[in-house]
DNA sequence: TTGTAGGCGTTATCAA
DNA sequence: TTGATAACGCCTACAA
């Protein structure tokens, strides 16, 4: 059971007295073959235990099927989600993930991509922010991002600004006083932000009171405790005997939020109501079901990987697609009611 | 900027007069050359902008530095965080993954091992069950397992019998009349099983009252809420007035438990107390925070990778060690106490 | 329906 | 220290 040769076309041929060419076309046009022609080789190939090499393949026509993703990191649910359901689109295009997690080092993240370039992917999903879409795009491949800067290169993104708008409707809708945002500072450019835009205009627009507070969220769980904890003293004072609606810029930290309010009160107090972001798991889980502007990471991950091989095919006749304008495709949030906007005993 | 054609060495070679051998050796063995030479070259490689094809050169020297890795799901946060450090060993050993999840389906996992072989995978990591270790061991490439049947293969995997076993030990030492172990029905045969093992040798060791309970847990969240709400009425009837140690299979089962005891009572009833195993954020983050027998992840993906690779580099010269018999590497958890086990006032 | 010949961009083997 | 030449295993005209 050592090491044995590996069978390749020419072996093939020689066996069936066929040429390594029509070998080559019973895998890629097999009906061009006499239908005998097809069976002697099938057997043929199963006497020798053949094994197909894609590698040789991909020297002889160029096509990897291999396509590149850099992530940022993997501490966010968000983001196994996503390369969850990237991976998993493996079932309907055929092509396969190298993958990378940058831990937002620049120069690693370079590093990175010059691999995968030179392993011939032929597009790329980049979910980083470390480097800009004006560099990617001189990469000359197809390339997608989510949740990053995007001015230079397609991307698919949730509607974050009509997320926050209906944040702040759902907790306006509950008869809050105060509508409070928690996120950490966050740059304009990047599709989140939308999340701050589409509270605030809603909260405008209906003249509601509101405040949104920025805070360096999203280091740590103790740290983010420690953060959390200030806010509810500072709420407290601020808006005593005030029904408070808080939006959180995700699950986990709405969760941390909820967790203390439930250490202090031992159940969620009647002045709270408290929405998230992502429908991660974090939010189903948490000690009462938290309402949360879902995104919808099936959809996201399926248009990403989609809009990667629409380019890639388009590439392949002329190049009438790429050249155009970077197109941004957008998916809408979907809000999910749980108790703790809605009450924790209407829920049940 | 249209695709310009790829430069080779080929034309490296003719833009400095040498050949294309002298260019391979720039890259492949740099001293051999003159030092006048390598500048030449570097220079040259800079001017015509030069981009490495990996592809080509596994086709001539057959090495591809593929790991393929199978997942059985995404669910669960170990997989994420074992995945996570994997993908980090690029650092140290340079081998690229390509990635699939099984998703339990034996079928498509078995395609999915055929695709990674006909990329010349040079070897895989296999965590998910469906497959046994006979045939992953017919494929006659280096094969690590974590955390399943590993008869035939090598694999890495937390000791989790002394995890079982220091689990019981912590809750005996908080003065628990009774132990309870929380898991699903086990296959003897994969390593997890000895987490059960463990925590009833212990038991019987110290003479400890205790109870195994096997319930179908981890299907998903609401049926594990169920079930466990089930659990709390029984050992409410049948052990009132005692205190509960319970052990449970994961840190998220745990997390689930705690939040139903902390709705029932508003806080952590003092006839209480609780172990997860992991140490996953799931327990950090928890209400309060959860005492848990943890895996060394990193250390796990570490070895792993380290095996495999350990076994690659065997095959290269000669096959001295992959004929042996299997290894299997085991990884000592450490065991993380907390407010769960320690009581909330003494954690702060 | 099948075959011939050349090429994909490296590396390996000899030789100089 | 450098080169010529033949692999590596498949695909793609073009021919028959």
């Amino acid at each position: 059971m050592e090491a044995k040769k590996k069978i390749t076309f020419d072996d093939i041929a020689r066996y069936t007295n066929f040429s390594k060419t029509t070998i080559s076309r019973y895998f890629n046009n097999p009906d061009s073959l006499a239908p005998e022609s097809q069976r002697i080789i099938s057997e043929a190939l199963a006497k020798l235990d053949y094994k197909e090499n894609k590698v040789a393949r991909i020297l002889a026509n160029g096509q990897t099927e291999f396509i590149g993703i850099i992530l940022p990191e993997f501490y966010h649910r968000f983001f196994s989600e996503v390369l969850n359901q990237i991976l998993s689109t493996y079932e309907t295009y055929g092509y396969k993930f190298l993958v990378f997690v940058g831990n937002r080092n620049e120069e690693s993240e370079r590093r990175y991509i010059q691999e995968l370039m030179s392993y011939q992917i032929e597009g790329m999903l980049v979910l980083s922010h470390t480097i800009s879409s004006e560099e990617l795009a001189q990469l000359q491949i197809p390339i997608v991002t989510m949740e990053r800067e995007d001015r230079q290169v397609c991307s698919v993104n949730t509607d974050n600004y009509s997320g926050g708008y209906q944040a702040a409707a759902l907790l306006d809708e509950h008869g809050c006083d105060v509508l409070i945002h928690i996120n950490s500072p966050t740059d304009p450019q990047i599709p989140a932000y939308g999340r701050i835009t589409g509270f605030q205009d809603y909260c405008k627009e209906h003249g509601l009171r509101h405040e949104v507070m920025f805070r360096p969220v999203d280091r740590s769980h103790e740290e983010d405790q420690a953060i959390l904890e200030d806010i509810i003293a500072t709420l407290e004072e601020q808006y005593q005997g005030q029904k408070k609606g808080v939006f959180l810029s995700n699950d986990t930290l709405a969760s941390t939020l909820l967790n203390l309010l439930f250490r202090k009160y031992g159940h969620l107090p009647e002045d709270y109501r408290i929405v998230g972001f992502d429908n991660s798991p974090a939010s189903r889980e948490a000690i009462i079901p938290i309402s949360t502007v879902g995104q919808q990471v099936d959809k996201l991950a399926q248009e990403a990987v989609g809009l990667v091989v629409e380019q890639i095919n388009a590439r392949k006749e002329g190049r009438p697609l790429h050249s155009r304008k970077p197109v941004h495709k957008i998916i809408e949030p979907v809000l999910v009611r749980r108790a703790s906007t809605e009450g924790w005993t209407e829920e049940r």
